[in-house]
DNA sequence: CTTTAGCACTCTGAACTTTAGAGTGCTAAA
DNA sequence: TTTAGCACTCTAAAGTTCAGAGTGCTAAAG
């Protein structure tokens, strides 16, 4: 369908959105004749805007104003005339020079960091999922008694995730009960995701064991809680108030809802699994995001794994009018180190 | 000083503060009479309001508006006028029914949970400083070796905390070796507050214990990166967004310096722990503040306990036409909460 | 058939003006 | 000491003006 555009019009339409990119001003007819080599007057141009605008490409926020991109506009740039010129050498430094200042061992640290250098980077608000435990794998548990009632329940997946709880049991078990439990869990659930260690399978699990050790009730309270609580995720933000810099939010209404969303972890972490996909990023341009609240925005999103497995995911937020090749390039690099990073 | 105002002007100034937090509209003369028993007329209260300005508790924006009260009016009113009326039944009840509604078993989600209360019971922004693991006191280490050169070392404290913290060993311990350095340990450091186990005190241990066992170069860097990690310690934000409701915050400028410095960690760390002080509320108004960027705020502060020791702090910013009395109320609420939910 | 010059027309946003209302300070009388 | 009364001040909102940017259309030129 677009792709009927003719070479002249593409021309255009990529002139009126790169400089509204640019300057967030409608762009006029003049303003396209100047920013362009072929010798065509203003008013061809206008002709050409015209038709660009009936094929919903443009549209006018008043007679008399220029135009600027439409959603479908941001669409058929994102898909047909973006220069993805890596320009890598100025970002691929930038990032990597702030990426790796300092090695950092903390998986949290590493995440923060990156939430930051990607803000900063393309001067928009960053969000990054935190590593999502479930996908991982079952590798391993452990228990390490405390004190007379208390234990510290180590889990280990093979993405070299460590994941530690205290639990308070209610009777005292003795360490080589404690043993029998452990060595059983390890055997029955290697190699699981975490995923599937659903409370189904905890519940046959424990009807298994029962008949042999009575006084596990509390071994599995344990296991269920510790994984239960892995259920909500954090979202990691960066540059929150990247977005007061943009035009589109000068209106203090608009800035309100926007940041009432970012307080709400739940939400944002929705927003960003609903529209990752593995291995690909995705540009999500006003309204083809599920979420009420950011139609007015573009959330571009990239995944990232530790030792080869998809992870968690990281995106940026913005207005709909945003440097996509620049977002797209950074969060390319970005992505690259972070799996690094995280695999190490 | 101050004491010397009449008991008339001191109702006048009251009724001044009072109105003004209620409305933020600056207050003449004929609002002050209409919420005034006392039969008097508005040209008297002129007067009188002509004096309190004078003294410096009241300022005109301009000429031919009504008074607002200066920040020597707000400290006056907060040291000798408020009416701590604890309308504990109210607030009491919200407090706890929210507080309690789950039991909640970590640390972090209970600050979490206490900044959301807080913020949304005085419609202001809260934070609170994650508790202050360097003034808990040590009570014994723990090392869990999980594979071949990595270990989990767990530090309990006698505030119940459980840190852990996964490390690389260079060099592959043996079981006995490892305990040797950790009952060494454990003795020479019971009691001592984590501030207290100082990078010098390390350096003597480490010279002591190496005569005996030389291998214990890692152990130390462990114990070392797990202290030192725990020195930049978390602050809880709560009710960002609504500043954005008080009409002072109206400025997209403002805004803007104020989400800056909510995103900036450290300097909230600071600006809580200087201006806290043990087992009591402070109420920092305006310029009292030492951080340039809340002269216009006021803080208010209180502190949170672990069984009896003083460990975090909770603050609530606000402009400094505040609801004093609501915030001071909630606060102590909310902190008696916080000790209790914390010492079980 | 396409392009272009020219022109009348539209719309906005910034700068200025006007005006009602709220509030003051002062004076003189109670 | 208090108060009524009045002239004066200042603001914030509503209205007015005006230049500038940009358009669409028409008619001529390529």
């Amino acid at each position: 369908m677009g792709t009927t555009l003719s070479e002249r019009k593409k021309q255009i339409l990529r002139t009126v959105v790169v400089s509204y990119i640019k300057t967030a001003e409608p762009v006029g007819s003049r303003t396209v004749v100047r920013s362009q080599r072929m010798g065509l007057s203003s008013a061809t141009i206008r002709n050409e805007m015209a038709d660009l605008e009936d094929m919903g490409y443009l549209v006018q926020p008043h007679t008399s104003a220029g135009r600027i991109p439409s959603q479908l506009g941001y669409r058929y740039y994102v898909d047909n005339l973006m220069a993805l010129d890596d320009m890598s050498g100025d970002i691929e430094r930038e990032i990597s020079i702030t990426m790796s200042r300092e090695k950092m061992r903390e998986i949290e640290q590493i995440i923060v960091h990156s939430a930051r250098v990607l803000s900063s980077a393309t001067n928009q608000t960053s969000l990054i999922m935190g590593p999502q435990f479930k996908k991982s794998a079952f590798r391993q548990m452990r228990i390490l008694p405390l004190e007379e009632k208390r234990s510290l329940v180590v889990l280990i997946t093979d993405t070299g995730f460590i994941k530690n709880k205290v639990i308070d049991l209610q009777q005292q078990l003795s360490p080589s009960e404690l043993q029998q439990v452990v060595s059983y869990l390890n055997q029955k659930l290697y190699g699981l995701t975490i995923d599937q260690v659903t409370t189904s399978l905890i519940n046959e699990l424990k009807r298994d064991l029962f008949r042999r050790l009575e006084i596990l009730e509390q071994a599995f309270i344990l296991l269920e809680e510790s994984l239960k609580e892995e259920k909500q995720i954090r979202v990691f933000l960066g540059g929150t108030t990247n977005i007061l810099n943009q035009p589109e939010f000068k209106d203090v209404d608009k800035i309100r809802r926007m940041l009432n969303l970012f307080e709400q972890e739940p939400l944002l972490f929705k927003i960003l699994e609903d529209s990752s996909s593995e291995d690909n990023i995705v540009v999500r341009i006003g309204t083809e995001n599920e979420c009420e609240d950011i139609r007015e925005c573009t959330l571009v999103t990239g995944t990232y794994k530790i030792h080869d497995k998809t992870i968690g995911t990281v995106g940026v937020l913005g207005p709909t009018r945003m440097d996509y090749g620049r977002v797209i390039n950074v969060m390319r690099r970005l992505v690259d180190h972070l799996n690094e990073s995280l695999s190490s």
